[in-house]
DNA sequence: CTCCAGGGATGAT
DNA sequence: ATCATCCATGGA
């Protein structure tokens, strides 16, 4: 397939990938390769477009014979930027929801430097399972956790010369052993994630029908879940459920809102920040607080970004 | 070496 | 309802 030239404006393709929202997207060249669900991509940016390459991946002993059966699931170039525009969300109406931002003086400097960052649409499970590895972890380390189970229970695709695991289905991990579970790095939670796989394999719990849900009874269900408290069912709710207004407090975030919006004031109680988060950021909360975390890691640290 | 990380479950106040 | 403690692991 040809190279895909896809629109993107106010959109930040690095940024995006390296704010913590997604764990798997590798560097290479000048752009980065990765899986988008059971496809894999390259894409790389130039300036308000994005050049993309898309394939089902599936590894084939010869491509010379292109007979006139197609391997089935390969994506049409209509499709295939179809899927990268849902991805990455290009359809996000970006401009109107940096206006909606408080203007605070930190919102307004989070607003500058994470100019172009999207929230994207990610796969569900994948998004749910990766942020039950990621309890007490850098986000450097959630990369490797997240490496290290696509390697062992993914399937192994190309694209471009370049080797791209999916993510391992619930079905894949539901089989396997906390042993196994354990050498992949996951420490305690590799007994939550096989727990969680296990019951949404069995059909106990249906993450796709969950969609229609409301906010509220969608936290309710996902936090019934092995090693999903409050705050990974927000960030599947944010990265995977399209929840817009879900407002994940990290110790980054709780941090920022401490210091920021309540200063000097004794006790300050999870709930008492959710229900001002809620008040204060509004109806696109949650670009709001990936915008301060993202900024509040850049800034307060050094290294770590590539 | 120590410190800390995109927390959650459990049991005690 | 809120709080203390423990849970494994490895990057910084």
């Amino acid at each position: 397939m040809r190279d895909l030239e896809i629109r993107a404006h106010d959109f930040d393709l690095r940024m995006t990938l390296n704010s913590g929202q997604v764990f798997h997207w590798e560097k290479v060249g000048a752009g980065f390769c990765g899986a988008i669900g059971d496809c894999v991509a390259y894409v790389e940016q130039r300036g308000n477009s994005l050049r993309a390459k898309v394939e089902d991946g599936v590894l084939r002993s010869r491509r010379r014979n292109k007979g006139p059966a197609r391997m089935a699931g390969s994506p049409t170039a209509a499709t295939a930027a179809q899927l990268v525009q849902n991805y990455f969300a290009l359809d996000h109406p970006l401009e109107e929801i940096c206006e909606s931002f408080p203007p605070d003086g930190l919102m307004n400097s989070a607003r500058a430097f994470c100019s172009g960052l999207r929230i994207i649409r990610q796969p569900k499970w994948e998004c749910l399972a990766t942020f039950i590895c990621s309890s007490m972890k850098q986000v450097a380390h959630i990369r490797q956790i997240s490496r290290a189970l696509r390697q062992r229970f993914g399937e192994k695709k190309q694209i471009r010369e370049h080797d791209v695991f999916s993510f391992p289905s619930v079905g894949r991990l539901a089989r396997t052993s906390e042993t196994e579970l354990l050498q992949c790095g996951l420490g305690y939670r590799a007994k939550n994630l096989l727990a969680t796989a296990r019951r949404i394999d069995s059909g106990e719990a249906d993450l796709n029908s969950w969609s229609t849900l409301s906010d509220g009874e969608l936290r309710e269900r996902l936090c019934q879940l092995p090693g999903v408290g409050i705050k990974i069912a927000n960030c599947a709710m944010l990265f995977a459920y399209e929840r817009i207004a879900a407002f994940p407090i990290d110790v980054w975030i709780e941090r920022v809102l401490r210091q920021e919006y309540f200063a000097r004031r004794r006790k300050v109680t999870g709930q008492m920040m959710a229900k001002f988060a809620a008040d204060h950021f509004g109806r696109y909360g949650g670009y709001a607080q990936q915008y301060l975390f993202h900024h509040a890691r850049m800034t307060r640290k050094r290294g770590d970004n590539k």
